[in-house]
DNA sequence: ATCATCCCTATAGTAGCTACAGGGTTCGGG
DNA sequence: CCCGAACCCTGTAGCTACTATAGGGATGAT
């Protein structure tokens, strides 16, 4: 069977990856160096394919670069427990949580600063007077 | 009465901000540029002490520094409608909405990532899995 | 042959700071 | 009067995760 194959344009459309941000990827290590062609264009693999689907997945569900990095390395070692995959997706767990919880009150201090705003000039504006020193 | 002035470390200790930051506040103009002791101090005034005030709670509260911008504008020109402040009030709370929203979302897929980890074997495990592609 | 469309490298820019390096200033003690 | 500690100065590079140029070469269709 052929090896297929594709160019940087392909594999950022079946990956909905931006070409620049497959070669920032490659630049740091995410994805390993693909061939080249005669006229010294990337040739990317189905590994590559599947690597960098991994990659989007993981970012998209929000784990940092380094994250990530560390998720490849444990998924290339398939004889290794589980924890530490587990111990990432924890983690990163409880920091989603710590983000919720912060906007969740700012969103309450934002919402009573909006609602004192009484349309008048920006003298007398409750929203300047409670960003302004002299409060609390 | 005596003029009331501070060093940038005096200025940082009242308002919780680094030194850096108030000099990187000066060069990208949110805070006007202090004048100099004969040593080339920077030298404070309260109403520097003032506008950096208002300057960290309107970040503290999530604004941009470009917004942070606008406010200050607006709040230096008192005889104008409050309106601007308040539509730039709501466009904020609107974005804290969506990543609330966003976040929410992203804790949800996470729970059930995180629910399936049997501790076996990373070559068995399900988070790895369920990142890796032919899933959807 | 020519044009559009792809691709290449290298570099700089984004937000909002933070952290140096490599100096000068000020102030108290000895 | 000098020394060291603690402060301050400028300028530049670093952080995250890309994104956006500039200035070229390669490929494919006409």
């Amino acid at each position: 069977m052929a090896q297929q194959t594709f160019s940087i344009g392909e594999l950022a459309k079946a990956t909905a990856t931006k070409a620049e941000t497959i070669r920032y990827y490659e630049r740091i290590g995410l994805l390993p160096k693909p061939g080249r062609t005669a006229g010294n264009y990337r040739s990317f693999s189905t590994g590559h394919l599947g690597r960098l689907s991994f990659v989007r997945r993981a970012r998209d569900l929000g784990f940092s670069i380094e994250q990530v990095r560390d998720l490849l390395g444990l998924s290339d070692q398939g004889d290794r427990p589980c924890e530490a995959v587990d111990a990432i997706a924890r983690q990163h767990l409880t920091e989603v949580n710590r983000k919720i919880r912060d906007l969740q009150a700012l969103r309450r201090e934002l919402d009573s600063l909006i609602g004192q705003c009484g349309q008048g000039t920006v003298a007398e504006c409750r929203i300047i007077e409670a960003l302004s020193p002299g409060h609390e």
